[in-house]
DNA sequence: CTTGACTCTGGACTCTGGTCCAGACTTTAG
DNA sequence: CTAAAGTCTGGACCAGAGTCCAGAGTCAAG
């Protein structure tokens, strides 16, 4: 695939591509003699993860070593099931925290519905 | 209260309450004759609060919006319903998008620890 | 008093994560 | 064959959200 493909399909620009490459998130592509990134169908899948990475909070560097380490075979079981356990946390929290906020949020609205409008204030957050 | 105590209280550095102050997130705090701020104790709150809106994916700029329009009264009760209708469908999608990864790094981490390590595939995420 | 911690202003700087050239080459549809 | 569309490199640029600084003034504990 040529970059333009890939980027489609993986719904980002050819400069983020292009971007990610650079920054380690993908691996150096191959090139076809006219200098062209030749893709294979995982790049695709290797950006829709790094933008999944990173919308759970993680840096692109982060993400860039996870993927890596994956790669290289640097990525022990151990190593590994440590970088899930700490997703999986980090997402935890984060729904906690989000569900806090929708409860206050959600109280709001129904005060203000009730025509008793107030702005939100933390001690609810 | 002087800055940095507000700062503290609030979990910031004095210079993110200078920033905020000049980005319309916090009003413009009244001086002593000294020229030092000198702030209510509601300027905390204010900024845990724009700190929670942010985290929820508003801009500084949303935010200073939202929390002006308040307090000069620009809020009407529908403006207000409004925008918490918006923080709660944000939220709720945003939840809803967290709970799936988080099934899919579950179940990785289950493979994991049963000695199948393998790479999180976007397909799963 | 004096000294060390704080605060003021305004502008410059940082870091992330992209985005946008310019100028040259390649591919592909007609 | 030709034009339009796509791609290459490397570096400049951007917005968002802070962060840091210099030089000057202020506050509070001892």
């Amino acid at each position: 695939m040529k970059i333009g493909e890939v980027a489609r399909a993986a719904g980002v620009t050819v400069d983020t591509v292009r971007f990610y490459e650079r920054r380690g998130v993908l691996p150096r592509a191959d090139r076809r003699p006219s200098g062209y990134r030749a893709f294979g169908p995982d790049a695709v899948d290797r950006i829709r993860q790094a933008k999944t990475l990173q919308e759970l909070g993680f840096t692109l560097d982060e993400v860039a070593d996870a993927l890596t380490a994956h790669d290289t075979g640097g990525a022990t079981c151990d190593s590994e099931r440590w970088r899930l356990e700490n997703v999986v946390d980090r997402i935890d929290r984060r729904i906690a925290d989000l569900t806090r906020v929708r409860e206050a949020a959600a109280h709001a609205l129904d005060d203000c519905r009730s025509g008793r409008c107030r702005l939100l204030t933390p001690r609810e957050l």
